[in-house]
DNA sequence: ACACCTCGAGTTCT
DNA sequence: CTCGAGGTGT
């Protein structure tokens, strides 16, 4: 059977993502990793072959990692800690401050133990609160009476890797990436091939040292190397940071060779039988001696505005360096100090970042085009000129709606300014009026669905979205499917987005029902679907018939009712059949259920269509009763966490990110997304969110670790 | 009536 | 992450 490579190269493509989704989603890849490996060299030796059928979306072009290269876990005996975060001049003083008042108080209880064998009384506490001692409040000199900070060391903050080397007795032994702080992967032969990076140190050196720094792409490489993809009629690689991270994951370092990486020295892990030295700024002049690439940019200077202005300046400095960098980082350069402050469960209190504010670009609005989401709302959003902002190509961002359209008065044909918020969502900040095209009309909202039905779109009183009514809309039913097969549903693994649609277009199924009456044998002369891909999809859908009468609730997509009201719903009355039949008053006595989505759900079962539905699924054998085994494990499970509202934020060992709030629910406590006034504490897992952090932190409200958070989970005292 | 919490939806790119 | 909107308590 011969395909056209066009034909063929789509098929790849699709296979390459169904499969690298497998892998990265839940760690269950379908494919032995050879076998991955053959379909993407086969899409690259075809795209070399047809350069002109390189869609800019192709898996080739993406660079990240590759399931295929596993590479040993390396144990970090000292772990690399991230750094936390300033935004502004203030912030960067708040920490300064923070830093001065815990010295004072831990010196005011030096002096404490000591004068009290003489009698002397003298709060620790006392001290630690009075923020109007002028030490706090003047400048920072070395000169000053105690507490002081000392110098502070002002580096630029490099756009790439964290990576460790250890060498012992002079030679690099081992190279690895930071992972999550404590265990990272072992990259030694691929940072071998590092100009920048010495395979030997001088005679005399340390028998162990471990340095940490960041890999890095120079500006120069990553263009060069974009040259060649473009002269080989190549898709161009994104940024240099992920380009970097791509090059050091390479299963051959060969390549990585050729990337012309580099890297800047900042710090030491372990270390044994180095010089004595007292600052951190001597560390990195002693690195700098061992022929290590110390950064030249660095200084060091005596006070916090001093270091604010080498901070500020990193903003116009970002676009002359050879390399791109993404703020700068502050540390206390005494060592005795830095022990004495000591780190939280994240980050050195003796060291904070500076982080440049979002990069805004200006770009072309090409169109507004409108979405309709599962429920029919439908939801604006720009069509850019793709423009390159915050590390990634940006050609669409979301309007939200109506009215965010005439706020922020983007017309298509307008010069509009473009950020990632968050640094990662794409956000249209507004139109540049001055390069606005005379006479341009303002968007009209369209009146008409856009899917082929052209029904109209309704804005109903006091809302602020616009809607489609009609039930059979085709997107409506695509996104109530999807919906019904997403993962706080029915969880239906390998029912996707792509095969949802496709099961559409060719009527195999009409609704979520249709679902259940998949007939397999005609599934399976499906082009890309073998024999294996069938039954694992058979076996996921027979798999939903079990799930919990609450996701049921949520998979039937009724308006208003979300993850949170459906369990409310479920535990309240135990049956589908019984909210089918409920009045709206009975709905609306549940506590947490209100007139409008009692009213909702009413309306919901009125539906003659709606009931069918319904029917289908009974008849398909799916629960439809409330599962109390569940109920009665967790009633067996002491209610440790009674009372308590547990915020969490990151990833925790042991647990997924859904089993955690289960896990708190189970012992009596509530989970929420955000962190408020009524939170009890907020548990930091790996890679945290910084808004939650900052919130908490600005509540006063106690921040945990994950082995304090496993001690309040088991005794339910807060430490 | 108002403030504050929560929840849900839609969204981007790797 | 951001916006909008429902629910609850004051």
């Amino acid at each position: 059977m011969t395909k056209g490579p066009e034909e063929r190269i789509a098929e790849l493509t699709r296979l390459i993502r169904y499969h690298d989704q497998r892998y990265h989603s839940d760690d269950a890849s379908e494919i032995p990793d050879a076998d991955f490996d053959q379909l993407k060299r086969e899409l690259l030796e075809l795209e070399a072959a047809h350069p002109e059928l390189v869609r800019p979306d192709s898996p080739t072009q993406m660079v990240g990692a590759d399931p295929s290269t596993l590479f040993t876990p390396v144990e970090h005996r000292v772990p690399m800690m991230s750094l936390d975060n300033a935004f502004d001049r203030d912030e960067l003083n708040a920490w300064a401050e923070r830093a001065l008042r815990r010295l004072a108080a831990a010196r005011a209880r030096r002096a404490a133990e000591e004068s009290t064998a003489q009698g002397m009384l003298l709060s620790a506490d006392d001290q630690e609160d009075d923020e109007d001692r002028p030490e706090s409040r003047g400048a920072i000199g070395l000169e000053g009476s105690p507490p002081e900070l000392g110098g502070l060391v002002c580096e630029l903050k490099y756009d790439g890797l964290a990576v460790s080397l250890r060498y012992e007795n002079g030679r690099l032994v081992q190279a690895a990436t930071r992972g999550n702080g404590r265990v990272g992967e072992d990259i030694t032969a691929n940072i071998l091939t590092l100009k920048s990076v010495p395979h030997l140190l001088p005679a005399g050196a340390p028998q162990v040292l471990e340095v940490r720094g960041e890999v890095y792409m120079p500006l120069a490489a990553f263009d060069a190397l974009n040259a060649q993809q473009e002269a080989e009629g190549k898709p161009r690689y994104a940024n240099p940071r992920n380009t970097a991270a791509g090059s050091l994951r390479q299963k051959d370092p060969t390549i990585t060779a050729t990337r012309g990486l580099s890297m800047w020295c900042y710090s030491v892990g372990e270390v044994h039988g180095g010089p004595g030295v007292a600052t951190h700024s001597a560390t990195l002049e002693y690195l700098d001696s061992l022929g290590l690439p110390v950064n030249p940019e660095t200084v060091t200077v005596d006070s916090v505005n001093e270091a604010w202005e080498f901070v500020d300046q990193c903003e116009d400095r970002r676009h002359d360096l050879p390399y791109e960098i993404d703020g700068a980082v502050v540390k206390v350069d005494r060592l005795d100090l830095q022990r004495e402050l000591g780190a939280t469960s994240r980050a050195p209190r003796w060291a904070i970042a500076y982080k440049l504010p979002p990069e805004e670009r200006t770009t072309k609005l090409l169109d507004i085009h409108v979405s309709i989401g599962s429920k029919g709302k439908a939801t604006p959003f720009a069509v850019l000129e793709p423009v390159f902002v915050g590390g990634s190509t940006v050609e669409m961002a979301t309007l939200h709606n109506q009215d965010q359209v005439k706020a922020k008065d983007v017309r298509p044909g307008d010069t509009v300014v473009v950020r990632k918020a968050g640094d990662v969502i794409p956000e249209v900040v507004g139109s540049v009026l001055a390069e606005r095209p005379d006479e341009l009309p303002e968007w009209e909202f369209p009146a008409i669905c856009p899917c082929p039905h052209h029904q109209p779109l309704v804005r109903q009183e006091g809302d602020a979205a616009h809607y489609c009514f009609f039930p059979r809309c085709p997107e409506q039913l695509r996104g109530w499917i999807e919906h019904f097969a997403a993962r706080n549903a029915l969880d239906i693994e390998h029912l996707g987005e792509q095969r949802v649609s496709l099961f559409i277009d060719l009527g195999f199924i009409a609704d979520v029902g249709d679902i259940y009456a998949l007939d397999y044998d005609l599934i399976r002369e499906l082009e890309g679907f073998g024999e294996l891909s069938v039954a694992n999809l058979a076996a996921a859908i027979e798999a939903s018939k079990q799930q919990s009468l609450a996701r049921l609730l949520v998979g039937l997509n009724i308006r208003h009712l979300g993850d949170t009201s459906s369990e409310l719903l479920a535990d309240a009355f135990g049956h589908v059949d019984r909210i089918m039949e409920a009045s709206v008053e009975a709905l609306a006595e549940v506590d947490g259920i209100g007139p409008i989505m009692a009213e909702s759900v009413h309306e919901f079962f009125q539906s003659e269509v709606n009931r069918e539905i319904v029917e289908k699924l009974r008849a398909a054998g799916l629960n439809f009763i409330q599962d109390t085994s569940s109920d009665a494990a967790a009633e067996s499970l002491f209610q440790t966490l009674a009372g308590m509202t547990i915020v969490v934020t990151g990833g925790l060992e042991g647990y997924s990110r859904d089993g955690v709030g289960a896990a708190i629910k189970a012992r009596g406590g509530k989970s929420p997304g955000s962190v408020s006034s009524k939170t009890t504490a907020l548990v930091v897992g790996e890679n945290p969110g910084a808004s939650k952090l900052e919130k908490a932190e600005k509540l006063g409200i106690p921040v945990l670790n994950e082995a304090q958070f496993q001690e309040l989970i088991e005794t339910g005292t807060l430490p």
